[in-house]
DNA sequence: ACAAAAGTGTTGAGAGTACACCCATGC
DNA sequence: GCATGGGTGTACTCTCAACACTTTTGT
């Protein structure tokens, strides 16, 4: 066969989840059971197989380890680099998925000893070169604040406008001002009023949005 | 080795190299000399060595194949559908670069029989799923608009403001109104006046712009 | 009644558009 | 001079930030 030629590297693929949780943004991370890195924390994913279109290796890795299905992926960055994997040349196609809070209970599988959500602002020590892929999942994920749709995925709906200014605020690591929020927000015309909160707490009750569904439009200056 | 039991597929990186010509969007292609596909037109590109950074790739078939060297390379997506390629399972790392229209003639190396640039409207069968690859470099490409500085890699400077409209027109297609583009650009900070144009035609001669280096800064409102 | 949280009205500054207009050149 | 393309002045509109304000709840 004509490619036989060629040097074939390894391909695994990779999948950056995060979530939630406690205020804060959080990545679901694996204690890799095998060398090399053997004990030390990881990015889910794994090898392709041969037939195995790269989505479906996300999902298939995604689930074995850490028992999360039924998510969108995608597509974040290759990375290719010689010496990043002391196995030899292995290419990782790296998928960037989210979960909302209440779907982000996991089940370690067999392929990882553990599994368990990571606060972005204190990871322990990452095998590979996973921090740098954790560094450009984190940018693409506050790329898409632009596009507050798409935070669908990272809310349990229906939700508060504060909870959804709450969400920005994780992400973007800064405080955006109350009124100044729910006006853009508004104004994008990317919500859907479906009823009161049911408050348990002192205050007035807030009303609970969903995203429209034909809601792609952007959100101009959310970003500052 | 560790990696063993896993199958090897083979990986390719392939450039999209975009230039302006004629009023046209036109890009660079090769007339394939081995099967599958010979004779057909492709992407330039070609498979990965073993120790060769993904980009070191991309830049070395790039000037085997068409002897265009020294282009700026920004990773596009990666392609891994089973069945894209005939030759078995073949994962493509697509990049995308930019030429302005003076460096733009080229030298067919001998890897290809031939290569040539070819306009993204009058494009002729392509070999392999490189529709799409072009497809997704077209949108990206599109997306740049937003932030005009990167597109100093496509024009010749210093350049008109004319010529700067120009190109805008050419990539989305659609005209834009002359004096509101003008507006825009000035207000976005990203231009530095360099000079005045030397006129062989009739028409008051029209000032010679840079982009500034520092400019990141985005272009709000240029698309519509 | 009062505190707390949610939501609204209003005003003023700034950005963007559309129009008419002025400027510099070749013929 | 005048046609042609480049550049500016101006007034009107629309958006958005900042402020004070009202509404609705639990205690």
């Amino acid at each position: 066969m004509p490619g036989d030629e060629y040097p074939r590297p390894l391909v695994t693929v990779d999948v950056v989840i995060f979530t939630l949780h406690e205020e804060a943004l959080q990545v679901l991370l694996v204690r890799r059971k095998n060398p090399p890195y053997a004990g030390m924390w990881a990015i889910p994913g794994g090898f392709i197989e041969i037939d195995e279109p790269l989505e479906t290796t996300a999902l298939r890795e995604l689930e074995e380890e850490t028992g999360v299905c039924d998510v969108h992926l995608e597509q974040l960055y290759t990375f290719g680099d010689p010496g990043r994997d002391r196995r030899g040349r292995v290419i990782t196609v790296a998928y960037l998925a989210l979960l909302p809070a209440d779907r982000a209970a996991i089940r370690p599988g067999d392929d990882a000893a553990e599994a368990r959500w990571w606060p972005m602002n204190a990871l322990p020590p990452l095998a590979f070169d996973h921090d740098r892929i954790l560094a450009c999942a984190r940018e693409r994920l506050r790329s898409k604040l632009e596009y507050p749709a798409t935070l669908a995925a990272l809310l349990p709906e229906p939700f508060t406008l504060n909870q959804l200014r709450a969400t920005y605020e994780t992400i973007l690591g800064e405080k955006l001002e109350r009124i100044r929020f729910r006006r853009l927000m508004i104004a994008a015309r990317v919500l859907r009023e479906v009823g009161i909160e049911h408050r348990t707490v002192r205050g007035r009750p807030a009303k609970l949005y969903r995203f429209r569904e034909d809601a792609e439009a952007k959100a101009r200056r959310i970003l500052l």
